[in-house]
DNA sequence: AATGAATGAGTGTTCATTCAT
DNA sequence: GATGAATGAACACTCATTCAT
């Protein structure tokens, strides 16, 4: 795809020539992989454009053809990282005929899972969930994503499965814990396995059902 | 205040006599305000020393009386902040002849209450309760602030009250949901009154206790 | 200089063209030069990558372009200097038709017409000859440029023109004095001109010669 | 000497008593060598206030009870150094009854003695004999303490014992390659022992006698 | 005389971004 | 589309010196 031909003297000129897709979402990639990665290693501020173009191997220059910032780029990558998420916690949730207890839970180890084998993009999300560094449209439309989930919420509800309470109660009590409990199993302070996952499972369904 | 100098024989000795103020706290105070609100604010990278001089009222290098480097003001503060908290959430808790469920909830609340009557202060040690950028020896030390909560917890569990379930799962259950409604509360998501927090503590208790 | 672009196919790829000047040879030599002048006045610790810059006209983050810091700035320009100071005092020194007393009188009187052209040159290499802000790496490169002087001396030793004693001795009685002298003239504390240099190169050679 | 009560309650104050010579010569001679070792070691622009303050063991503020500033300070050590110097290369120098020869290879080797016992000091003169950074004023009052050195040459060329030359080639000849060579004997590239150093001697003889 | 606190000015270096090609 | 060079602005931190006591 790429040929290019180098020529190097002393007047330090060089030509090169070559056939380039526009926008390559190669490139794109890279330099996203290379931020998420950065950027929840050592901070959004102490990531700087130059190590993200290193690690992508690309230009820092590059970086602007892509984002129009710094912070643009931060934005679309939080987008970009909780659509990815979203799409593997609702995976299987659309299925009407099957109960709310299995479709809840469902999501509810989807989102454990999630969390297990993505760690950096899981740290990431949780990073700037409440940085003002992200500005309000990519957080609204991040949360739309999840739609599905509330959806679910009030058909339980309707059906008398969960307790009358609000949605953010709903989700403090089975999702905050899970969360809590995966940072400290990463952080070595907390083993969670199978088995307590179940325990906790049980804790928190029994909490939101009457 | 008083400074008197007394000169004797030849002019080769004399005595001297001072009192010295040596120090000075509100400038001490000023800087760990200045450096607590702008963090919190802006983040640890985003906040330059010569923001928190400005703010603090003082030079730049007057912070560096006070503290060794950046890292250290920031240890320093958190483990105020974390002796702060642990002061305000254990208070009343030391009586014996109180019943653990009236004891727990006090600590509860009271721990609600510092959040909101020092919402930046709560921010603050949040956001760094996680971070790597805290050194071990500084959560430590702040984690021990909170032994008496953790002796609490223990007495429970030994007279049946509490399910028998790791310190982290109890902690998942009743503390976790909170923090998440507080944030939630303070961010305009969601109203955090006095009868949801009844609601949230009815939850909470049931979960945790057999 | 000429820049091409070629669209091609339905707009996903095309072929461009440049030639691309790279590296600005008159920006290096520009700040090299005003480094050797400022350190060379007042000191390396007291010239200020801001000074080098302002004398180069350029940015001082233009410096960290070309050199990785500042360190690496003295080391590379002390490396440059010795080269340049090498060429000059060993022009003409590689015939072996011409005797060792006339070759030897051409270095060090080529020794004596570098100093005097380029004082500043000379004087920082003086200054840095032992100091340990050089690395050794430098001050090996440096000397290795003056293995045909080394030469010329054995070839002298070995054909019993000079005395049989150590390199050491040798510099110290042909090139120390007139370096001391070099100073003094600058200072304007001795003037060392045509006569005087005829003289000391005669009590120089006398000393070292059998 | 000094007796001291400090007493540091919870207002940072307290109370000091002492009995002081005025100005005391032990601090102002422990700032000189601080100042000596450390500027010999780091160099001049290297070497802050502040450390010399330490390693003497008192206050910054109270080197300038001392010295009017860090260029001030320079200066009088320089001058004291040099002071240092010339007692010790001129004694018994002034023994009229003994040959030119006998004296001046006394002081040629009282020289030598001196910067072998004390490397730090004489490298310390070394630095500075020719840096802008010691006034004309020092450099001055430092040259006159040689005035003896002077009159001995003088009292030689009258005897047509030295050679018709002025004292700045004297001094090439005699002290520049003894300078060099104990330079090179402190950075180990060559060893100057007694048997060298009476060869070294002969040879600066032979070079300024007749 | 002696000092710890305080500070404005300065340091070397990095950064997000732009520019010319 | 892609890039290396270039840069003004900012950073954490240090310094010589002064001040209040």
């Amino acid at each position: 795809m790429v040929s290019s031909i180098y020529t190097l003297d002393n007047k330090r000129t060089f030509i090169y020539l070559r056939i380039v897709r526009r926008k390559d979402d190669k490139k794109h990639l890279a330099i996203c992989n290379a931020a998420i990665e950065l950027i929840t290693t050592n901070g959004f501020a102490d990531t700087s454009m130059s190590k993200i173009a290193k690690v992508a191997n690309v230009s820092p220059a590059t970086i602007y053809v892509y984002f129009e910032n710094k912070e643009d780029l931060l934005n679309k990558i939080y987008l970009m990282v909780k659509k990815e998420k979203s799409v593997k916690m609702l995976k299987g949730v659309d299925n009407e005929n099957v109960s709310v207890k299995e479709t809840f839970k469902l999501v509810w180890e989807n989102f454990y899972r999630y969390a297990i084998d993505n760690p950096v993009r899981f740290a990431f999300g949780e990073q700037f969930s409440n940085s003002p560094l992200v500005n309000r449209i990519s957080k609204d439309a991040g949360l739309s994503y999840y739609q599905p989930m509330i959806d679910l919420f009030e058909r339980g509800k309707r059906d008398g499965i969960f307790k009358n309470i609000p949605l953010e109660l709903f989700s403090a009590f089975t999702f905050s814990p899970l969360m809590g409990l995966i940072k400290q199993h990463f952080s070595g302070e907390f083993l969670l396995n199978d088995e307590a996952l179940e325990t906790v499972f049980e804790i928190a369904w029994d909490a939101v059902t009457n």
